[in-house]
DNA sequence: ATAACTGTACTAAGCAAGTAATACAAAAAA
DNA sequence: TTTTTTGTATTACTTGCTTAGTACAGTTAT
């Protein structure tokens, strides 16, 4: 059992905070589709939470389409890759937008947004 | 007075909320350097809070140095508007910082990110 | 001088959300 | 058949934010 030392913010709510990390393993393939997942009690040992706290976790997961359940056997990932990657598609141009809109609320102009995403390296 | 009818997010603490919508409206000039803010009170009544809950706002806003007071007779935005200047540069750049690190989190590499950035149009 | 307005401090109460502990039900494994 | 493992439900605790009420001190306006 590998466990997860991970530093949660105190600004937001474990259980999500857990949903983005574990639908960032699925996006980046480190969980992959149709294969079985930790158990709750196994998942939250991993990473040093309450076991409710990642049933939480996994309940937003499963109203989400990631994962599934099957009673008293485990949950598994789902099995649709296009869902998955509509999904990290649509999270990215999401964070896109609201960080223009971001910059607008600061009072940048769209002239100015083009000059600073023109000017930068990442 | 103007009433604003602003919707908090149930996600964050109003007073941080309220400090981020201060500092805008100084960030885009719609609260001059050097001008009188409203007093704790008609704030507190203009963003219907709690006026306790507007004072831990502004609190916050002299603590980053965005906001002075004068004890008896009022609250003043700073006068500095080289500094004013320089944190609206930082809270983009900090934004622009964030947007890249999600990216990548997400399984982007930079190439891809470049090629999001070159294709996109705001 | 008096009243009104400024910021500030303090206490208490209540509410909501997150977390934690425990117990239950069903299937699989031994 | 018994034990273990699975998900799930229920209940209680804790924490932090908001609200509310009250009070004080100093300046400004009347």
């Amino acid at each position: 059992m590998i466990i997860i030392s991970y530093v949660f913010d105190n600004d937001k709510p474990i259980y999500l905070q857990l949903e983005e990390i574990i639908k960032k393993e699925i996006f980046k393939g480190e969980l992959l589709p149709s294969s079985k997942i930790p158990s709750v009690r196994d998942f939250a040992l991993k990473y040093q939470v309450n076991p409710n706290t990642m049933q939480k976790a996994l309940q937003g997961l499963e109203e989400e389409g990631f994962i599934y359940t099957v009673r008293t056997s485990g949950k598994y990932v789902t099995d649709n890759k296009e869902f998955i990657l509509k999904e990290k598609r649509l999270v990215a141009k999401n964070l896109y937008q609201d960080f223009i809109n971001n910059l607008r609320s600061l009072g940048y102009s769209d002239t100015d947004i083009k000059k600073i995403l023109k000017e930068s390296e990442i």
